[in-house]
DNA sequence: CGGCATTTTGACAATCGTCAATCAGTGTGG
DNA sequence: CCACACTGATTGACGATTGTCAAAATGCCG
């Protein structure tokens, strides 16, 4: 089974065959959590790298009365804490969302590893940067969008992400989250989202059942959300937007 | 008048003076900026790093029918741009939102003294990486706090970053934003900000007018927006916050 | 003073949240 | 194999927050 972390970072660098060597070394030893559980709290020390491998993780927040935010989604390939051992704590926790297969990596050996490797060292740099700019969509996408809007966003973006690991199964990929969970991400009740979710499927843009997305017509989906694909480093379509706008 | 950015970067690690002095070079050509003036747009190739010493600018994203997201706001000392020639093009837009003094330091140039200085560079670093937790903050305020919290909470933080960088007048600071700026940052429309501002104002929290915002009372204040310094790195009260959690 | 941007108000509508109940799916133990 | 429990999905009724529209008031600047 191909790396997803290799696949990923291929997608910002290219890499040699030994570097492809010393990232699979890297995940080799990984363990196997169950879905809810904590991989690191707020306000814990710096935990080694986290790299999921297989699954849903996720970055979260809870304010003191129990409400949610979760403002990242980890799937296979993505990691969090890169930032060597500043700061002295988490100012977010990380948790997973399904079963997942997740590495942890000290940081000791991954600034080695990125001393010794500048082309890993440079990939791992722009996937981070690359995360922030979905994070950066992600408050566009919560804070100027309709539940609607904001759903067919984010199918989509997984959608390109999932392609970018080799995840995706034609138009669909995996998504083992529950409503409740989905409510938590894009800041909505979960009764919310479930009505958003059946006006989704009743366009047909979507089919979701099993655990399992369907994109069920692509070009109207990304249109739904307003899908922009400049922020998404990884995704083949942003080079030609890029070219159409140079035009302009 | 003292240096902004090198205010900002000593709340994160001990420069020493001829690290100052470099970084008192590098901001001292900059340029005047009229309010609303686009300093990069979304699209264009990479820009210099763009470091602001005076006003307020922001980070910012349209949608196709000019719903607008401002994502971040950049106050003296901070600055935008710092992955150095990766990726290819901006993919949001920065602009100013008051009168502006902004450096313009070619990538070249930065990383040259970030080569030499790896001091500076490891403080540049970091603020880069304090600055997208305070993104994920906001994520966290747009999606999961009313009105009055996310009003209240942006307040707060914009105090501690105004101290940071000495520019907090007792409990007071600058503000020179519109009412629709400010619903462009929070989510919210024109009119309620209207709304909830009067709501702040007559709790007696906030003072508001002739461009300048004063807290009346910081600590209600900061519970209003169940402020957790957590996530503001350069926050004094940080530490304080690290040792209580660790008694508990 | 006149013009323009911004703030403020009021009335009304739409989106979205809450509460509470029901339904469906899954897994367990007898 | 079925009863049972539990989680998650779905529905309906209702209410609250927030947005929209439009107008009036205020403030700012030349």
């Amino acid at each position: 089974m191909p790396n997803p972390l290799v696949l990923k970072l291929e997608n910002l660098v290219r890499l040699s065959a030994p570097e492809r060597d010393v990232l699979e070394r890297l995940t080799r030893d990984a363990v196997h959590v169950g879905p809810g559980q904590d991989l690191v709290r707020e306000g814990d020390a710096l935990p080694s790298v986290l790299i999921v491998l297989q699954g849903y993780a996720c970055r979260y927040k809870l304010l003191p009365d129990a409400r949610r935010q979760i403002t990242a989604y980890l799937i296979p390939g993505d990691f969090s804490g890169l930032h060597l051992p500043f700061p002295d704590r988490m100012d977010c926790s990380v948790g997973t969302l399904s079963a997942c297969l997740v590495a942890r990596v000290p940081h000791a050996t991954m600034s080695a590893l990125m001393e010794e490797h500048p082309g890993i060292a440079s990939a791992m740099r722009r996937a981070a940067f690359a995360d922030e700019a979905v994070l950066n969509e992600w408050v566009v996408n919560i804070g100027r969008r309709t539940s609607y809007e904001r759903l067919a966003h984010l199918f989509y973006e997984l959608l390109i992400r999932h392609r970018a690991v080799g995840l995706a199964h034609g138009d669909g990929y995996d998504f083992p989250l529950t409503q409740a969970d989905l409510g938590d991400t894009m800041a909505l009740s979960t009764v919310h989202v479930n009505r958003t979710l059946q006006a989704l499927r009743s366009d047909g843009l979507i089919g979701l059942e099993r655990k399992r997305l369907d994109v069920l017509d692509v070009e109207r989906l990304k249109s739904s959300g307003m899908f922009n694909p400049n922020y998404l480093y990884f995704d083949p379509d942003r080079r030609q937007t890029e070219r159409s706008a140079a035009t302009v």
